[in-house]
DNA sequence: CATGAATGAGTTTTCATTCAT
DNA sequence: AATGAATGAAAACTCATTCAT
């Protein structure tokens, strides 16, 4: 009972550090993650902290792959009851508006090169757009797409690949350059997205 | 002579500064950029760089203009002799494989939110598309192929600027994930450029 | 037991700090002092400092503060059973015999127009003589004084700011000459709030 | 001739030099006074100083004695035409109102303790108000003003450093606490010169 | 006489990490 | 498990001074 007990609370603890880590990242930026941030406010002395992490390297690794199961996870599985260049659309969309929100996370994440975060962040690789979630849902959309005749064979991998990463490189504009203003911010996804879809059709 | 040859001694120096902060940024990131590592690599002493430069961030701002200048530089200007289509799937091809040589760099400077870097790399704000060499290259080749005919009528900076952003979003994966195959590279860019071409057309 | 035992000795650190600093203030001015100096005569890395105090300027604010404190108490109340005349001369006395023993952190604080210390020090300003605990006094026998026909009607704070701003400058003078004899010292002193005095007299 | 030149242009240099560091010092303070902002000033290089003044402490001792010349050169001769008390009041206002307009200089020169500098501005020393021209002026009154029967007979010296320390004290708090109202500091002078006047008189 | 490059010691501050308690 | 004191190295930057040219 009481290591049990233990173990909880120290599950605890190590949700808090990644909580209040991951805040910092998401408000200022990662060069505003310090050890003596998370644990002042934590309430916590300096030092504690390396009772639950072995450095702020772990730390920061923990909070990209959760960062990353997050968006993974709030990436809703393409509708298959809707056509699927609107599926594709819908996706996207709620793709690019939902990372818009953890912003400095996804930069931190999406632009990292450290073979570790890449092993978790990479989609070009071979094989890899069956892997990744996102990916797979759009290979299944460019099947049935193809399937029903409105997409061009292709190769879809490849082709999930080229799409994925042009929305991508839109994202990651608007993350970057910060002032876009609303308005101009949806038209621009909307005429990315056309491009994108009247590209593919047949 | 020797006044002359003192500045000739001078100009190398600040090149020498430059040329050490650029690798340092290239191989290990702007983070790992310090005064320190450049003047002990020049076997310098840490307060002689400010005899050639005002301050550390007069130094980045000189790398990345330079990078910046390198890139444009070496963008060519879309062949007017080629149809539109065929003059932005090769400028595009030019400009990612050239880029993909300085890639480091180019991260370094495309990926910055740093106010003064954004005011030389920002492409998504209103009148961009007009200023930045690149994209202005390509205003003028989709105005020339909407008045031949060969791609349909729209609103032209919207579209240089959602063109651009896929491009940039392949390059950045590209440069991000290192271990893609020349093969695979070459495949996923010619399917993107299609893609994005197919999309413009009538 | 223990944590009230910490908690103490980082008060004696603390101390200690101040104490340092207040000694090489007092012994070689403002200017010398230095976080290294500081921790140096420690024995302690020069970082550490900063577990004690947020800043250099925190210390030296500390330090004018515990000054201004110490001259402060021992600036004993006019003796109201005094006549006014005697209790001012007492109490200038008093202040001038106490600050000489502290005369070098008395000549950083008083001499020093940073505005930190000057919300401290200050007396000129409107309102001031009745918030400065010596000038209030000053201003009481004044008032007292010209209650019982001995001084001559007047601006009570003005003239308790010239009253004070002339014993200052004697006192300065003292302080900054050094090598005035005890017995002219004390000559100068008495004369000096002699004609003090007469000048108010009816 | 040629030598005679030299020393000449030598001589300018050395002008300029004092020049530029007192009005550093007047504009900014003390420790705005570098080695570099001097030369940058001139239009000369860093190290040319060295070839007009041996040290930086050698050009601010030069300065302080300089400042102490111009000062005592303003202080005009009492005016023995007037009585002794209003020549007395003459003379202080205008030391008062002269000196302020050098404040930071005056500060500078008249709160160091520093042995050479102290030669030059130390007053409350034996003999000491003989040999001052300011205070020396002020003997001279008093001695007129005690033969003529206004002022009660007294040590002289004694009460010519006691009065001029009291001025000192005023000027130095006008100096140090800078924002004091143009009404406030003429109401503060007249009233203490009035009192320190009627403390003379018999 | 003048330059300007270079030094070396200095400044305050930050931070990840360690460790005795 | 937690503390919090302490470290030591690092950061950017400043400045008086020297010296070969």
């Amino acid at each position: 009972m009481s290591r049990k007990r233990q173990q909880q609370q120290s599950e605890e603890v190590r949700r808090l550090i990644l909580d209040i880590a991951e805040r910092i990242i998401s408000e200022e930026g990662m060069d505003a993650l310090s050890i003596r941030r998370i644990t002042n406010e934590m309430g916590y002395s300096s030092g504690s902290i390396y009772h639950y992490f072995g450095s702020k390297d772990e730390i920061i690794l923990c909070i990209l792959q959760e960062g990353y199961q997050r968006i993974i996870h709030a990436v809703k599985p393409l509708d298959a009851q809707l056509p699927p260049d609107e599926a594709i659309c819908a996706s996207f969309k709620g793709y690019i508006y939902h990372c818009l929100e953890w912003s400095s996370l996804y930069k931190a994440m999406m632009f990292s090169s450290s073979s570790q975060v890449l092993e978790i962040t990479a989609v070009l690789g071979e094989g890899l757009p069956e892997k990744r979630p996102a990916l797979r849902g759009l290979v299944n959309a460019l099947e049935a797409g193809i399937a029903t005749g409105i997409f061009a064979p292709c190769d879809v991998p490849l082709t999930a690949q080229a799409l994925w990463s042009a929305m991508f490189g839109l994202l990651s504009r608007l993350i970057i350059e910060q002032n876009v203003s609303k308005e101009h911010m949806d038209q621009l996804i909307d005429r990315q997205i056309n491009i994108l879809l009247k590209g593919l059709r047949t």
